[in-house]
DNA sequence: CGCTACATTGATGATTGTCAACAAGTGTGG
DNA sequence: CCACACTTGTTGACAATCATCAATGTAGCG
């Protein structure tokens, strides 16, 4: 058991490599067995914890409210009903992301989370982090961040969602993918897609037969190979001339918040 | 001269008219003259403000954060840039909402706002927050409550985005600000809008052009009037069917937070 | 093995972006 | 007061992107 890594941005952008990953739970791609350990930033003694199989849901609109959780292996997606029932993607959670957030607000879920693969996760009692928000100058700064996050979180989002061309908004979608198991200490240029050509459609705003053709597109330019699932990085250069970014301005959409030095 | 009405919606749904609008001050549309009186919630007593006047920024992506705002009067629009130089509006902060939550996380404000009227806010040292967070439960209840009501409008609007047509999206827009008009206790049929149609592209995903089509459009079918920035509703069942949402099952996508019984 | 869900690819057309011209409104300075 | 620049808004023509529809292929799973 390795600890989990996990970086931490300031600021500025600097990123500095901390803690290890632990083994993803379950059925996993072989490629992904990493040297488990304990992600020990979370009070390390015996929290709770939970396991959602695949096709699962932690948590669903409209459930209510009471815990928050951080995501220790496994892969989600994040789905947002608007009241005319349109249902969209609006993230794919995994390691060191926490969810449930959207839930403090009105005390209900809005969004459903559902598990990619067999998924295991942190449960922290809501009331546990108030009080310990309540209680400790960092608690209280780690609460607000992860608040804050999300909501920068989200205008990145909205930034991309109006990137007018898809083949911006791919990849862009690819890049920060990229960027985030490059964070876990895996590959940045070989990963496997734990999502449908619908879901990521749904998530950039555009139709899968787009997305589809667009990954078909960058093939045969040779910018990547994609077979199904399977995706492999080719050409960053490129890539992030698509995207609009370079690789010092790249800031990924998600994150991490919690750190070795966080302690719960 | 009528006072505004700041609605609160609970989790359930019920809304109450409490608190009032301070008069809009410096160069104001003639219409908007509301009815002085103080907006009572935030401890009504001297309580720093600060005007802005038309094209001013209240704060700049980059400025350090020290301090949350609450908009007594005016109009703002709230602009988030990627990393790659690429500008879009997020949102038109009005009456009641809080600006500069973008900041808290990493302790600069991420975006840019500006005023297109003389505007006015409290000012609120985040400091203060926080100590006033960590002391009373009702602080702490509030401060999460802003920030997690940040986050579904993030969503909301991430759902707007990828709202595949633009008649569609340009008729949520309509129906919010008319809703957030009639929560102010003006009218809901009839109103100004603050921002240039490149804003509200921006805002959109959408090219000036196109809003500006889409409007004249909706004149033509009768839907609505319009004239550079004053613009009627005239059919709202119609408006509601093209934004594919119906009058319950909308939600504006900024909800008021502050109500008469918070107390600072 | 066949079923089902997912992915790819093509043909086609609608929607929307782009480019351009022009009108209307606003503020400035002579 | 008028001329002027400048910003904003409208409208048209055209092209490009992307959604839609449809057919086919492929992988996983009972």
């Amino acid at each position: 058991m390795e600890p989990a890594v996990l970086d931490r941005h300031g600021g500025g952008g600097m990123s500095r490599t901390i803690a290890k990953v632990l083994r993803p739970v379950g059925i996993e791609p072989p490629q992904r067995t990493v040297a488990p350990s304990s992600v020990t930033p979370l009070k390390p003694a015996n929290r709770l914890r939970r396991r959602v199989r695949r096709g699962e849901t932690l948590f669903g609109a409209g459930d209510p409210f009471g815990t928050l959780f951080v995501v220790q292996g496994g892969h989600f997606k994040c789905l947002a009903t608007s009241p005319n029932g349109q249902v969209q993607v609006t993230g794919f959670p995994m390691v060191a992301d926490v969810l449930g957030l959207d839930g403090i607000d009105t005390g209900f879920h809005q969004c459903d989370v559902v598990a990619f693969d067999s998924a295991e996760v942190f449960v922290l009692p809501f009331a546990e982090c108030e009080q310990w928000s309540r209680d400790t100058a960092n608690g209280q700064r780690l609460m607000r961040r992860m608040l804050a996050r999300e909501i920068t979180r989200g205008h990145d989002h909205m930034l991309l969602l109006s990137a007018t061309r898809a083949e911006q908004r791919v990849a862009i979608f690819l890049l920060d993918l990229s960027e985030r198991y490059r964070r876990m200490g895996e590959s940045r240029s070989r990963f496997a897609l734990r999502m449908t050509r619908q879901d990521i459609g749904s998530y950039l705003g555009l139709q899968l037969e787009t997305v589809s053709r667009l990954l078909s597109h960058f093939q045969r330019e040779g910018f990547l190979q994609v077979q199904g699932r399977e995706i492999a990085l080719l050409d960053f250069p490129v890539l992030w001339r698509l995207s609009g970014h370079t690789p010092d301005t790249h800031r990924p959409m998600v994150e991490p918040i919690l750190d070795g030095r966080t302690r719960m």
